[in-house]
DNA sequence: TATAAAAGTTAGATTAATCTAACAATTTTA
DNA sequence: TAAAATTGTTAGATTAATCTAACTTTTATA
């Protein structure tokens, strides 16, 4: 069974070789930069991730995962954010709170667990940040979130997610009134200042690309975050 | 913060010191034995256990807990039967899973995470074995399980779980219809052999002391196990 | 109460994960 | 392309938790 510090390798992995445009390995320094621990740990650390079968690696190189090493990253990484889904839906944490509670979580061996809390759930899609949820066999089946502002107008869809969660942005969403869940479609687009008119319940704002950019949506028929529709 | 190793023998020295009667302290082999560690690793742990303040320990001496020590291994245990009520009542995973999955999930550390994790549950007094869930002082207001054996005539009584969890004793409650959750009367106790006739649902059943003994009730009037009702 | 048995401790070793400081290889750039 | 900068490795040390083997203290018993 793998170590707590061996699955921590395996996800900042995932993230900086599989999550990452145009990289697929990565250097120790930036491995190290991103575990925040020193070089020298990590090249002991992948040595030993290369005598399991995780990882290609030879001295001076660079790392990569190998697919062995992928399927065990993206585990981890599905069993974070279904645990973020979890406290987030059924706890009511925030987004800023769940982050911190699945570093915990996200360690829980048991696949059967993380499966049947998965069903209870309702297999979601997507954890709270927006992001996609791996499946059972490691793949994300959705693997782009598209943003406000990427939508095509006069269409619906739905707010999953926020991407900034500073405390600015989170009083700007607010004050607007837009919530999560709520149904979305942009009206007008501005061809001078790109500024969006959006409707949502009720309401109508005017509002600018840094906030669009920022707000994750679904396609409201088919529910997913690229679609053809 | 308190590492995995750290908790799991302040729970163990609950379990042998405040769960158990008549002892309220244990020497380092038995300690040893129930950790299935060497004594050797006790001696060097409970000398730091000492220096933390958890533990009054003197060279060649017993072990016993400090209220610290008692307070931090009952939230352990807290967390572990919370957890095992959580796997049981909401994924649906039976008595005998639910124990060692817990064993993964007790070292949650996030104390928020737990009593909101309480409150989803709707503050439930008992794990799935029956046993009472300490609350967020770490304190077991209701001390006693109480079994069916233990139960006055003609009053009622509801079935939350059973001690023995073998196939035979399991097939054996199914047999004769019992299910948790139900309503169960004694209507006659024999003095002659102690055989006990009890009604549930509209059955009614001749069972043994040693159906009864592994059969734990909580009092349909108050909802507690022990009581003056 | 002297001795044997049980209980407990000490010393020294091991493994995993980390560090620092010195050194070596590779890459960039002047 | 040679020097400088960056990147990566090695050696040796540290901490936590564990072990074994030898030793010591306490307790039980004959």
């Amino acid at each position: 069974m793998l170590s707590f510090t061996e699955e921590n390798y395996l996800k900042a992995l995932v993230q900086l070789t599989v999550f990452s445009e145009h990289k697929s390995e990565i250097g120790v320094n930036k491995l190290a930069e991103s575990l925040s621990v020193k070089p020298a740990t990590v090249t002991d650390m992948v040595r030993k991730l290369k005598d399991k079968g995780f990882v290609n690696y030879e001295k001076y190189g660079k790392v990569s995962l190998t697919a062995e090493g992928k399927f065990a990253g993206m585990m981890v990484i599905r069993r974070h954010r279904l645990c973020e889904t979890f406290v987030h839906s059924k706890l009511d944490f925030s987004w800023d709170e769940v982050h911190e509670l699945a570093e915990d979580l996200e360690h829980i061996h048991s696949i059967k667990l993380i499966n049947r809390l998965e069903e209870f759930l309702g297999f979601p899609d997507f954890d709270p940040h927006g992001d996609a949820i791996p499946n059972r066999e490691g793949e994300i089946l959705i693997p782009f979130r598209r943003t406000l502002a990427e939508c095509e107008l006069n269409k619906s869809f739905k707010v999953i997610a926020v991407k900034d969660n500073s405390a600015d942005f989170l009083r700007y969403v607010d004050r607007i009134g837009l919530k999560m869940g709520d149904e979305v479609t942009i009206s007008h687009l501005e061809p001078f200042d790109q500024l969006m008119t959006i409707e949502f319940g009720n309401k109508t704002a005017v509002v600018s690309p840094q906030l669009t950019e920022n707000v994750f949506v679904i396609c409201t028929a088919c529910k997913k975050a690229r679609c053809t529709c």
